[in-house]
DNA sequence: TATGGGTGTTACCGGTCAGTAACGTTAGGC
DNA sequence: GCCTAACGTTACTGACCGGTAACACCCATA
């Protein structure tokens, strides 16, 4: 009857079916405004359907935050390989390109800290759904970290590993906060810069003379 | 008539008034469970009493959540002040006392995040009377950091408190996903002080060698 | 003894929440 | 033309939410 796509939703998904609608208007919605905060009606009406077609689709609402936060997963995933791409064999490297797309994103405009670590403050009941995917994936990046340190030769890999996820987790978590061009999160690409300069093997052929601020060290330490 | 105190609220806060005894419950439920997850009716009757006497004692659950985050600024600071005064006079080694005193807290059995951060979180409406207290408190941590940072002599000044900021955030935020034995907390202290040893101009008196990995460096860094 | 502040109790309001039932409508494939 | 799957619409449930009204009570103080 009144079906007209006209209103609608502001976005242009008209070419999705209802289900990807939903989806894409939940991942949004849940991000800008908080899961909690964000009920079942105004997802469906978002999207331009209604809480009927959306039970239709999902089993509950808490399957849905679950699949939304693993579709997050496997974007973040697909960012960092494609970071680490370029610089195959050079560990570092791929540690500072890591950051950079990492910390592109955490300063970009409406960026409002990363999904996983909100919901993990939202959702706080140990059955959820979501906190099983929640922690594989932080999981996991702790281990990636941790591996790149270890193949950039540091002495405590696990360490600086971890350090590197601090700093990261630390960049989302004051976004919510500080706006991304004068927060904090301008100076962690500097501070991961200084942490690898300091917890690295000097490498063979010295480029630059050491930085003694984060803000400075963009090159290598030169060696003993 | 019923209002025998014998139930009551498990923990002995007997002797407290009524306004009170819902403040610290509420205080509590928050951390634990989350602002949004915790209703009205819960926290009075953890706190032995009634919907209607909380109403007599806060104007409503958002005034009450403001005043909750701003006891928790109050007691932040002055934990805060009492790591800094043994160390008057050297900045560095109240950085690092900050630090433990920081991870102490962070680390310890229950916790879960920082109380004000994870408000950020849940309370996304910029009129919420919270987010006020929140930036407030952030942006204060911030300056006090930048500011011992500039009494260590670090070049930029900063930026290294700025990273010191970021290495906190993310030990407070991830422990609402790893626990604090295991987790990446861990490693926080070492960071901060390899971070310090990089940023930090080299003091007069050499005590230890350089270690070259945060889990390591404990002393200062010997010299040129 | 009288007063009044602090408190408990019950019942209620309007709104929103997640989730469901029953029924219509549309469009595409056969 | 018919069947089926996808979708829209309306109406509903039961629970909870934040917040209020009205009244009863206890106890300290004056």
């Amino acid at each position: 009857m009144k079906q007209d796509k006209v209103s609608a939703d502001c976005n242009q998904q008209g070419g999705l079916r209802v289900r990807d609608r939903i989806f894409n208007t939940a991942r949004e919605l849940f991000y800008r405004q908080g899961i909690r905060a964000v009920g079942v009606d105004a997802i469906a009406s978002e999207a331009g359907t209604n809480k009927m077609s959306f039970y239709r689709s999902f089993a509950s609402k808490d399957d849905l935050v679950a699949e939304c936060l693993r579709a997050q997963v496997a974007e973040s995933w697909t960012r960092w390989d494609a970071a680490l791409a370029p610089h195959e064999g050079d560990a570092r490297r791929q540690i500072e390109a890591v950051f950079e797309m990492f910390l592109a994103k955490a300063c970009s405009e409406n960026a409002c800290g990363c999904p996983l670590s909100n919901a993990a403050v939202e959702l706080r009941e140990e059955s959820h759904p979501a906190r099983e995917v929640i922690r594989e994936h932080k999981t996991e990046m702790r281990n990636r970290l941790r591996k790149l340190a270890k193949q950039a030769g540091a002495a405590d890999a696990d360490a600086l590993g971890d350090a590197l996820l601090l700093l990261l987790e630390g960049s989302t978590a004051t976004r919510l906060v500080f706006d991304g061009r004068n927060g904090p999160v301008g100076n962690a690409l500097a501070a991961a810069r200084a942490l690898l300069d300091a917890c690295l093997p000097p490498v063979k052929a010295p480029r630059k003379s050491p930085g003694k601020s984060p803000g400075k060290s963009s090159g290598r330490r030169a060696g003993a």
